[in-house]
DNA sequence: AACCATAATTTTGAATGCAAAATTAAGTCA
DNA sequence: TGACTTAATTTTGCATTCAAAATTATGGTT
């Protein structure tokens, strides 16, 4: 992750920077799939490095809890378990209750007409059914939100979990009612931000993402019950 | 170059999980001054280690906001600041209050039993106006409330965020008046625990965590109009 | 002496090299 | 065939090397 209130000095990225943000993606995007071993040597061809930057990402990513380095045998694409889903969510919840809270105090007009304009979009994909631009203005909100909290590192840890949880694809399936709710949940969440009423907002936040939490439970268990598809 | 000061070379897991270990230590400790450089080729000779590993601990610990890189420049300790303290404090609050609401609903009575003897020894050092072991043991008390709430995520992002309040030595002074407050709620605390009580808790750590910093943004603040002390 | 340009030295970033560990392949024998 | 060795290959962990950037030292000019 990048520190914090690095965004005035100029820093042309580092290389290994650079593959952190590129390797993220990937894993993200699903190109590197959970539990699937990361083959350094064909990464370091296809992004033509050699093998020391690329190992220096793969530590931060590490660290980060993206990959799993096992000693003497490489780095592995960590997968997403119940386990973890139930560790990492409530404290996402906290997170983010607390970024609603602070972003209530320093939210300014023009800010919270942008989150109402991505709002109006994030509906419009809904009605739309279309899943992927939801997901991704989904993002953007609670992006804008903590932006409005003005707490970097609030910002880094954040995103450093979300990250984890995004990993595997398939946890943006949602059911009709699942995706209903969520919606549901998100108008409460512009509306107590408008009023900028920080403990209400905070409490949305938290409800929200333990609902998230159950859904995707849910998900994984069903999946795991069920091995075979693709 | 192998095998230069024969105790301090390193032979356990990977190398560079053992540098991340031990220049955190140095830093906390203060054995490397916050706004230092960090000297690259003096450190791996004082570990007996190549480049390669050390730098890749480095990046480490630059994720974790420990030191600074600086491109083409090497690293530096970071020095923690106002605005720095501002931004973690309120972080690291809610986190500690998402532990002690979880620890409630976990813990043993014999992790209570322990936390109450540490509560004692506490006490005792505050008695003896030992600070170092005031602090030790304070650390420990917030350690066993972290590991009774079973979330290891929960653990790793306070003890990044612990780390980097940690690193100036100097954020251990206190006043008198400060001391004894922060004694009342840890009587709280214990008190809030042993009932089993999350939601009490959680605030009582939340308070506890907010009166901290405002001890420490006022320490700092009285430093930088006073610069030069010992 | 203060200023500035330029050369020497140090430090960094990243590629390469090499030994040890792990993985795969091949061969042996029941 | 299949289990068990053991040799060949690949991969990893770390040290070393080398070019580029930054820092420090040097020398000339006013």
């Amino acid at each position: 992750m990048k520190d914090a209130g690095s965004q005035f000095t100029i820093t042309r990225k580092s290389l290994h920077q650079e593959l952190v943000d590129r390797l993220q993606v990937m894993i993200i995007g699903g190109e590197l799939v959970p539990g699937a071993k990361v083959p350094e040597k064909t990464l370091c061809a296809t992004f033509g490095v050699s093998r020391t930057p690329l190992r220096e990402a793969l530590k931060v990513l590490a660290s980060d809890g993206l990959v799993r380095l096992e000693p003497n045998r490489g780095a592995w694409v960590t997968t997403v378990t119940v386990s973890e889903v139930n560790e990492v969510f409530p404290v996402l919840g906290a997170l983010e209750a607390l970024s609603g809270e602070l972003a209530c105090k320093s939210i300014t007009d023009a800010e919270i007409e942008t989150v109402r304009h991505l709002h109006e979009e994030m509906l419009q994909s809904y009605e739309d059914r279309d899943l992927d631009r939801y997901f991704a203005i989904n993002q953007k909100i609670h992006r804008a939100i903590l932006d409005a909290a003005r707490n970097a590192t609030l910002t880094t840890s954040c995103h450093a979990l979300s990250f984890r949880m995004q990993r595997a694809r398939y946890l943006a399936n949602m059911t009709e009612g699942r995706w209903r709710t969520a919606v549901q949940e998100h108008e409460k969440i512009l509306q107590y931000l408008v009023a900028r009423d920080g403990p209400n907002l905070a409490r949305t936040l938290l409800d929200h993402m333990e609902s998230k939490r159950v859904s995707v439970v849910k998900w994984l268990e069903s999946r795991d019950s069920m091995p075979d598809s693709a």
